[in-house]
DNA sequence: CGGGTAGTTTACGTTTACGTAAAGAGAAAG
DNA sequence: CTTTCTCTTTACGTAAACGTAAACTACCCG
């Protein structure tokens, strides 16, 4: 199993451009370690990145999913720490309830949206319906 | 039931600046009606604008809104346009399902989280495990 | 008639998330 | 040694989605 990576490879298997995995490491995102100059990412590095452009489909902002980071990182003995970390937990799911719950109806529409096209094309005597 | 709308009432009601919404129209997503220099909004216009958050919120630009609209819009009777919006259906939903994943992914990690984060804090006693 | 309250246009400013160009370093290949 | 990659830093540029300020209009209130 594979234990250390370059730019190029996470690049091309999350296909983002190195320019960005850099910005990433600007932003606080990501701390790969140094070989002279050039940067080499750990397996943890790599977990970060697929969760920093998880986060990105989700339309995370990079400073927020930054800070979910901190938190994770952060002092977990502390007990302010804990519950400020369960109200965050709690907005996240807010919010993530409310994109499903977009997204199931976007997605009903679509269905909508696709039957009575094909309806259309049925009718016109085309009959591409079973595609 | 209401059937015409002023800008403020529609800025109240979704929670969005006045700015944004001439900005939408701008943008060639809205198209009121005018009542001397006024913006009339009928509603249709309000469940576009309705439309255009949803879609935000699943991170959609307003380019792409606007695309969805036009081929609303467009002739349905012209089978080539019916085809691509066929395929725009598509794309569209593959999209909304990799969405959906990444978010029933999250909130799994969010109950681990904040289950472990509970139990750090009975551990220490505090025991608000039932909140 | 002098204020408020909404609304309008015009235009420049701002933030986020990179793109892109320039210039150089280091290692391998011919 | 020169070429060729890959990677690096530095820095300016850019698109999207508004924010914000200025200056104006129109109407209602007392």
């Amino acid at each position: 199993m594979q234990t250390t990576y370059t730019i190029t490879e996470l690049s091309r298997e999350f296909d983002v451009t190195p320019r960005a995995i850099r910005f990433y490491e600007d932003q606080g995102l990501l701390s790969p370690a140094r070989e002279g100059r050039r940067r080499v990412y750990s397996r943890r590095d790599r977990v970060r990145l697929k969760l920093i452009l998880r986060g990105k489909r989700l339309g995370f902002q990079l400073s927020e999913t930054r800070a979910l980071f901190e938190l994770y990182d952060s002092d977990h003995g502390e007990t302010g720490q804990m519950q400020y970390f369960l109200e965050k937990i709690h907005e996240r799911r807010e919010l993530l309830e409310q994109q499903r719950r977009d997204i199931e109806a976007v997605l009903g529409e679509l269905d909508v949206a696709e039957r009575s096209v094909r309806e259309a094309l049925r009718v016109k005597g085309l009959a591409p319906t079973p595609a």
